[in-house]
RNA sequence: CGGGGCGUAGCGUAGUGGCUAGCGCGUCUGCUUUGGGAGCAGAAGAUCGCAGGUUCGAGUCCUGUCGCCCCGACCA
């Protein structure tokens, strides 16, 4: 260790704030290069390598192939799918001398595609997947939390070819099988849920979440086993109602009751319910959203949902993916006189003779309206009239109103039924790690990949995209296994199997520790070996820090010829004759072991 | 891209417009020390993020810019 390039921080570095990223730095694992990229050390290389390595055999296993793609990459594939725009300022974009337009690659979906639609041409040479392990570059906005989330990281993507939907599906249960394989092997706490596509299109998809308390993901489980992330949650909507006796829509003054608490305030106050008083519940809060298309254009947007719930922008931009919504400014409401901040309604409606055009407002830019599942045909409500301190009560849906459709757009709470009616959801954070898509013939369109079928017909390939992050998987396993004394890694991942501190001042106890080490090296046990002249106090604060799984002490039990074992994770500690301790290291190492072994 | 906080040596930090920018850790040399981040003596290491400006004088004030962290819109 007196040779190796690392040194540890005795104090927190002041920019890292969670433990993942903390740690790596402090135990000389990685250091910042440039905003949101890192330069791998020595020790956080070996991890990153050790994940390889299990992400290797993995696919391998299933069948999948490694090829290398450049990471620098020429425009026009991307042109024909339409993602060197909608990418957006997320694309790294250069120039070479010629002026001819680069990219770096954020993922390989086109060049994938294309190298298969170069070599293939049969439906003989299906099904087919090919991986690789490469950086990739994304120019995100808000670098964060270390390797957690750079502009450069290392990801594992997949891809497989099929003639057909059954062999996407055959396709993308190999691959989440050899998922569930690597995620096991990592160690670590994880789930699999069901998520939105987003920007990749297709249909179905999955995410691997390592389950994280600061995670950027949330995601639901059911008591019954149903999980999603919130961006993928399908509401369960009520049953529709009957409405044929339901009294008719009225406008009533409502002064000053722009926000829903104040409306039902005077709901009760005004027009008090029979059965029960109004709640948030009753009225259909209707939100004004500005969309931004991948062209650039805006166009408005009006979300009606329950009053008791809020918009969730994300769960919302996932829907809109690639738009982008952003909230209604004022110059937007000056520009649309027709939707009065604070008193919006459902457009189109007709009752009482109140519309658009009664109020003297053009409607002729009609505006798109989209409902939360729960706003059911039949369903009655308290809503604005489209009129300053007016609002509509006993306004039903599907006979004074027709949405334009419906929208997941409202938060996911806690206690919420699951689709499947497999109980209340659980809301809970995670990180994303994994994500297959079936991607389905979008790529495969655009780049023209089509292969002869049995009956000699040109048929469009089918594909499935598999993403893993394997630079976050590194931070993410840190994340999830260090404690207050440092890193603290799974046999699998650790640099270094065991470190051994030599913590006598004697002689003998550097000769013997060096000995051990040779033993346990030719043993094929990857050995670290802290053999500088420091303090011992040093020596254990790294060795708990650099967060080898086995730890052997050796010092002032050598004159009795004893040496000390330690697990780190556990903090076991068990003195051993010294005539043992290769064995009982060999074990431990072999079998994997948590805990100290004794012979 | 919006809101908030912050950039001083490898790390952590102090620094009322005024002298040669201070301290701790780490690093180097020497001696002592060696089971929980040792002691003494000495040394090296900073264009105070960058660019302008105000001023007799700027780490300190102003403007811009770059970067960092946190909170919101995107993803492996």
């Amino acid at each position: 260790m007196s040779e190796l390039f690392v040194r540890t921080l005795r104090d927190d570095p002041a920019d890292a704030d969670v433990p993942s990223h903390k740690w790596l730095v402090r135990a000389g694992y990685v250091r910042r290069a440039a905003p949101g990229i890192y330069s791998w050390l020595p020790l956080g290389y070996r991890v990153l390598r050790n994940v390889e390595r299990i992400v290797r055999q993995e696919m391998d296993a299933m069948g999948a192939q490694e090829v290398h793609i450049p990471a620098l990459l020429p425009r026009e594939p991307y042109e024909l799918t339409g993602r060197w725009s909608e990418y957006g300022q997320n694309l790294f974009r250069l120039q070479d001398r010629k002026g001819g337009d680069y990219l770096l690659g954020p993922t390989h979906e086109e060049m994938f595609a294309l190298l298969v639609k170069d070599l293939y041409s049969s439906y003989k040479d299906l099904p087919l997947s090919l991986y690789q392990i490469q950086t990739k570059y994304r120019d995100e906005a808000r670098p964060r939390a270390g390797l957690l989330r750079g502009r450069e990281f290392v990801m594992k993507d997949s891809y497989s070819f099929d003639l057909d939907d059954e062999g996407l599906q055959k396709s993308y249960d190999l691959h989440r099988d050899a998922y569930v394989k690597i995620f096991n092997r990592l160690g670590f706490d994880y789930v699999v849920v069901a998520a939105m596509s987003g920007a990749m299109g297709g249909s179905a998809s999955e995410e691997f979440l390592a389950v994280a308390d600061n995670g950027e993901d949330t995601f639901v489980r059911s008591p019954g086993g149903y999980a999603a992330n919130v961006e993928a949650v399908r509401t369960q909507p009520p049953p529709a109602v009957d409405y044929a006796d339901a009294p008719a829509a009225h406008v009533e003054d409502t002064p000053n009751t722009p926000t829903i608490a104040s409306l039902v305030a005077v709901a009760n106050e005004q027009q008090p319910r029979a059965d029960r008083p109004w709640d948030a519940a009753d009225t259909l809060k209707n939100v004004v959203l500005m969309v931004t298309g991948v062209d650039g254009s805006r166009t408005p947007l009006v979300i009606g949902l329950p009053g008791d719930r809020e918009v969730d922008l994300k769960r919302l931009a996932a829907q809109l993916e690639p738009s982008e919504a952003e909230p209604f400014a004022e110059e937007d409401f000056a520009a649309h006189p027709e939707l009065v901040k604070g008193y919006i309604g459902p457009t189109g409606w007709g009752a009482d003779g109140v519309s658009y055009t009664a109020l003297g407002v053009q409607s002729a830019s009609k505006i798109l309206y989209l409902v939360d599942p729960r706003v059911v045909q039949g369903s009655s409500w308290i809503t604005g009239a489209n009129q300053p301190g007016r609002h509509v009560f006993d306004l039903v849906c599907g006979r004074d109103f027709t949405p334009d459709g419906t929208i997941e757009a409202a938060e996911v709470r806690a206690g919420d039924p699951a689709p499947d009616g497999s109980g209340p959801l659980e809301l809970a954070r995670g990180i994303e790690m994994g994500h297959i898509f079936q991607l389905g013939r979008k790529y495969a369109e655009a780049l023209g990949l089509k292969v002869l079928d049995a009956q000699g017909k040109l048929v469009t390939v089918t594909m499935g995209s598999y993403g893993f992050g394997v630079s976050r998987a590194v931070a993410a396993v840190a994340e999830g296994t260090c404690d207050e004394k440092g890193l603290c890694w799974p046999r699998e991942l650790a640099p270094f199997d065991v470190h051994v501190v030599v913590a006598g001042k004697d002689r003998g106890a550097a000769d013997y520790a060096e000995d051990l080490a040779r033993q346990l090296d030719q043993a094929e046990v990857k050995v670290l070996l802290d053999d500088r002249k420091a303090s011992p106090g040093v020596k254990f604060a790294d060795a708990e820090i650099l967060g080898m799984p086995t730890i052997v002490v050796v010092g002032r039990g050598l004159s009795e010829g004893l040496v000390e074992l330690r697990d780190r994770r556990s903090g076991q500690r068990e003195d051993l004759p010294t005539g043992d301790a290769f064995q009982a290291v060999l074990h431990a190492v072999r079998t994997g072991g948590r805990g100290v072994l004794t012979l």
